[in-house]
DNA sequence: CATGAATGAGTGTTCATTCAT
DNA sequence: GATGAATGAACACTCATTCAT
């Protein structure tokens, strides 16, 4: 180190926030060919071109290549669970939540439709340890879901559903927007599509009494 | 050779059986690994030791690895259709055909949990020819789904949805049990996932005035 | 054997007429096969299915595949000299025996130029046995020319010259229209080019006292 | 590295000789391969290890074996120009610098005479754009002879001779000490070869009254 | 920190050859 | 004689990974 003058830690932050400026940038590359051509099509040389660095120099940032498709799954999940978090926002009434929260999923969804597919293609290849870390992520991104969900219970404002259930079913909904865009992307609006479901969702679990409440979610089922 | 008169057609017929009995041999050892592992990870070595025989004799049998994938992917989604078929059977009401059918792809995907996962990790490296073979193949597997709902649709048995949301809304949903195993294996039992699911569904769109005749699919949101 | 009635060298003679048969249809078929793509880039099965019979049964009549390449190109050398001895005819002048067998060799390689350059790009792969055996055909090949200009020096029409280093030459001459046929068959007609190396040739060992008797043959170099 | 103020210049051209170097390593190595046992033997394999590299490393500097192959044959056909431009120097007569250029070749042919072989019986394998650059470098390579043709047949020196044709003999006749060197390797000298066949096609087309002047080179034949 | 040349194990694929029928 | 299914060694080529600079 020839720079003696600037303090330590001030230079381990610089240092810090250059190194994840570095690990972002890479990692974007990374998300963006593997989601476009599969995680075992893309070599490590593409993303080094992608990203306009060397090879050697994403072995300094990720362990391997393993190692760098888990940090671009994770990636990939925090930044959707930041938004669906910042989707539904304060909503005070546990319905109008579940219903925020649904419909953050699927904008989240499908405005990444390729890099939401990333974790159900390549999932397979990771070794146990990435597997399970990348299952208490998606659990903790369905929480807020789960969460909305049991509240409208505990308020009575819906049956007593089996919570679990019903929430990774709105979860499974708007993933699959994704898993068979090929289908809905040429039938159907996604904005009808978030509608729909939140109407068949609602639909199916609202007390007879409080229906009215939400006929504007319920739309043509009301 | 039982006898020299054999009729030629009776000859090209043994072939054909010979040859048809290796595809399924070879078709079979590779859907096994090739679900276990993922394609990108199954050599042609390790379907040809799997299988029994040499590498050089896929080759005779499928154009590559790709053709062999597609293949595989193909004979997995056939036998999917002809279960559901068959678990449909010929029961005239719509709204149990509707049940029947659900539960029928339900059970088919469990039994078979791995190779339902096939379609949706391999189906990227497919080239557009065969993804489009795919799509049409599943396209027909929810054919009876499809069918079954419309006719409650037009029997005033459930109320007016849009009939692809709410049938491919039950095939995710079955789905969902193979690509969420690792959540809903430990929290539920398959049988009570389809019963919920069911009454979920229905209770969605069942008229008021019909519910009281489905009340033992609807479970406790009857 | 069903038909005992046939007597056995008739037989025998039979058989060895339907093999030689057998061995041409072979050897034609491998032969127009490797002259247009080259012997490695030919297999075994091509042979077969170009002969219209199964791979097996090449191995029947011959040894394999080196055995195959030989056999062809000693039958195509084979060709070359019985039509060259044939294109000589009984031409008792010496000089105009020359003449007669020089354009006799560049007709044949004229008429089967592929064929021809198979020797020269195959034979690196043939064992020492079998490039011993094609050099001894190519020398007998070459014998009526070197026995012509032995006969023409003799007999004092032409100069002195080392027999077999002229004749070589008129046969290289000929085999350059087979060599460079990408040069020479945009830029002059096969029947010049004899013309003009036959008069090339004869104007360099002539006698002074013997261009008059074969001005014909000097053409403009008369 | 002497010294770190180099200027990025002498570091690319300092890189640009390192790649230069292997790639020469690379070429003589499957040169002399190629040339011993023809290209379609000589695995990729079998280059790395005769140049002392992984095999992995030839595709950094060649895109594949046929690439490599015609490089091979290029670079050699490059040499022989180079030394055959060389040997000529700068012979003011005319039919004194056809003896040269012939002379030439010939000896440029007889060093490497192996390599002299490759275009011959590779050049098939080559795609269409590889052999074209190869006939345009081999008519690049026959220039100083044409020219010299063309000068001695406008000095009035020779004979109006078709001067490819002329010109072309003489290359074929360079070329058929390798081609047929089996049969002249044991019967001829080298030099006796290329004086024999300079007095042939000098004594083909000298004027009558040039020949005296050019008594030395016809030998024998004056 | 950053480069990219170098490695070598591993891949999909071909094909000469054999042999049961 | 004739077939063609089956073999398995060999090939060209790729790419994750390392390390000298």
């Amino acid at each position: 180190m020839r720079s003696t003058a600037v303090a330590p830690d001030a230079a381990e932050a610089a240092q810090g926030a250059r190194t994840g400026a570095r690990r972002r940038q890479l990692l974007t590359a990374a998300a963006r060919l593997m989601a476009e051509h599969g995680s075992p099509n893309v070599s490590m040389q593409a993303v080094a071109d992608e990203a306009g660095v060397s090879v050697g120099l994403i072995y300094r940032y990720f362990g391997g290549k393993q190692d760098l498709l888990q940090a671009v799954i994770v990636s990939v999940l925090e930044s959707f669970a930041a938004r669906v978090t910042e989707a539904i926002g304060d909503e005070p009434d546990p319905v109008r939540r579940i219903a925020a929260a649904f419909a953050g999923y699927c904008d989240v969804i499908a405005d990444e439709r390729e890099a939401a597919l990333l974790a159900y293609r390549e999932s397979k290849s990771l070794d146990p340890a990435g597997r399970h870390a990348l299952m208490e992520l998606e659990i903790q991104t369905a929480q807020p879901l789960v969460a909305a969900v049991t509240d409208a219970v505990d308020a009575g404002l819906i049956r007593a559903v089996n919570v679990p259930v019903f929430a990774y079913q709105l979860l499974m909904t708007a993933h699959s927007w994704a898993l068979k865009h090929w289908y809905f992307g040429t039938r159907i609006a996604h904005a009808d599509f978030v509608a729909d479901h939140t109407a068949l969702a609602l639909s199916a679990v609202l007390r007879p009494e409080t229906r009215d409440r939400y006929a504007d979610l319920l739309g043509s089922l009301a």
